[in-house]
DNA sequence: GCCAACGTTGGC
DNA sequence: GCCAACGTTGGC
């Protein structure tokens, strides 16, 4: 079981929200790094919630990967704001992977707070430069997120 | 294939 | 709103 680290715009789409509709097919995500990623996910696979370029930055909850990445309709869409006239139907350039709601956490994991903690030093999302909005998490990182956010 | 110009992300 | 750090585009 491989873990993940995915980001989203609070103001766009909030742990709330997704805890409201119990799960979300996560699109638009138009970076080539960040597609290969969804589609190394699998079933079972658990996410990090991000909420960038929010008030409060950092990880607040904890998803599932339910499905298989499969091709993003909004690439196909020319009203969508993810509408790409490069991809084609036979030949999908971008993927959406089908995310289910697992926890809030009690409070927020600030990017302060990670920034600040010795054991994340090795975390993708804390490296200079790093835009990506799908990232791999270690394991051991994982489980200690999750434990500072129940502490 | 190179690289300048441009666009985007996202923290501050 | 600013801007560093990217990624992408397109002329050559």
């Amino acid at each position: 079981m491989n873990m993940w680290l995915l980001k989203s715009e609070p103001d766009v789409f909030s742990i709330d929200d997704l805890k409201k509709k119990g799960k979300e097919p996560w699109n638009g995500v138009r970076n080539y790094q960040a597609r290969n990623y969804l589609r190394d996910m699998r079933p079972g696979d658990l996410g990090l919630f991000y909420h960038s370029n929010a008030e409060q930055i950092g990880v607040v909850g904890v998803m599932e990967v339910l499905k298989l990445a499969e091709a993003d309709p909004t690439q196909f869409d020319a009203r969508s704001e993810y509408f790409d006239a490069g991809a084609k139907k036979e030949a999908p350039r971008w993927d959406q992977v089908l995310m289910g709601f697992k926890e809030k956490f009690p409070r927020i994991v600030t990017l302060e707070e990670m920034r600040g903690e010795t054991r994340l030093s090795g975390l993708a999302l804390l490296r200079k430069g790093n835009r990506l909005s799908v990232l791999p998490v270690a394991p051991a990182e994982f489980k200690l997120i999750v434990k500072l956010a129940h502490q």
